[in-house]
DNA sequence: TTATATATTATAATTATTCTAAACTGTTGA
DNA sequence: TCAACAGTTTAGAATAATTATAATATATAA
C-alpha cells in the first residue's frame, strides 16, 4: 500500500501519529476526487463497509476532531443537531437546499468576497462563511 | 394586563391557541425593544427567573417550534450542539464570538451586499446569511 | 355547559457527543 | 534492539440536547 505513505508522512509532518486508525481514516477521507460533506455517522458507516475491523466511535471522533484542529478537515454551519465536516478545506460557502436538505458546494469565485465593515475590539474574525438557502421557485406554498 | 391581548390576538390569528404558557412565552419573547437570541435553555432559565411558577421543558421546546413554524421565530445556522433562535426574523447577518458562545446581530449596513453569482436552474435564492466567526485576539495558542 | 380537540406535564427514551480509565502502540534514546 | 514513556485506542459510562409518551388539564365550538 505504497499511497498511504502519503498520509503517514502528512500525519507526521503535522505532529499527529500515524496509527494504523488515523491512516484508515485518511483513506476513507482523502483518497477520493470530489469533496466529501459527511457526519460522524456517515464516516464511522463508510468505514466499517470498506473495512472489516471496527474503528471505535470515540477514536472517530478523536481523529476528524484532530485532522480539524490540524486543518485538514472543516466543520460546516448548519442548523442541525450532527456536526458535518467537510474535506474541502478552502475558503468557500454552501448553498442548503431546502426542498432536499442537500449541501452544495459553492466555489469562491461564486461568491463576491464578502467585505466586512465591523470591527470587535480585542477579535479577530476567524472565518467568514455566507450560507445560501434555496427553495423551489414554484409558487410558494405558505 | 391590557398589552397580553396583543400575543392572544396574535396567536390566535394565526391559529395557536393562545394557552397561559403560550402567552407568558410571547411576552418574554416580545416584550422586548431589543432582538433576543437564545437558546431553548437560555429561555427556560429566564422563564422561572420572571416567573414564580415553572414551564414544562417539553412546553417550551413545542412552543418555540410552534413560534418558529408560524414565522415569529427564526432559527440560526451555528455549528453548536444546540440550536439557536432569534427574535429578529428579517434577513440578517450574524457575529458568533467562539469564547463566549455569544451570537452578535450583525445589521445589513455593516457588510456589504453579498454577491451571488452562482444560479441554480428551478431554485430559486430565499436568504442569503453571513455568518462572521471571530475570537481574542491574542497571540494564538496552538 | 359539555364534548372534543389540542396543550401541558413529568418522565422516559433517544441521539450526538464527550469522558474515563485501562490496555495498547509508536517513538525515542540507551 | 529494547525498555520506558507519552500519546492513542477502546468499550462503556456519562452528559447534554432534544423528542416521545401517555396521563391529565384546558381552550374552544356547538
Amino acid at each position: 500500500m505504497l499511497k498511504n505513505m502519503n498520509f503517514i508522512e502528512k500525519l507526521r509532518e503535522t505532529g499527529l501519529r500515524p496509527t494504523k486508525q488515523r491512516v484508515k481514516i485518511c483513506e476513507i477521507l482523502f483518497n477520493r476526487e470530489k469533496t466529501f460533506h459527511f457526519t460522524i455517522n456517515d464516516l464511522a458507516r463508510k468505514i466499517s463497509e470498506e473495512l472489516n475491523e471496527k474503528i471505535s466511535l470515540a477514536t472517530v471522533y478523536n481523529t476528524v476532531h484532530a485532522l480539524q484542529k490540524k486543518g485538514y478537515l472543516k466543520e460546516i454551519s448548519i442548523n442541525s443537531n450532527k456536526s458535518y465536516f467537510d474535506t474541502n478545506t478552502s475558503v468557500h460557502h454552501h448553498f442548503y437546499d431546502e426542498d432536499t436538505h442537500q449541501l452544495i458546494d459553492c466555489d469562491e469565485n461564486e461568491i463576491e468576497t464578502v467585505n466586512v465593515k465591523k470591527n470587535i475590539t480585542g477579535k479577530k474574525i476567524n472565518s467568514v462563511e455566507v450560507l445560501v438557502r434555496v427553495a423551489s421557485d414554484n409558487q410558494n406554498q405558505n
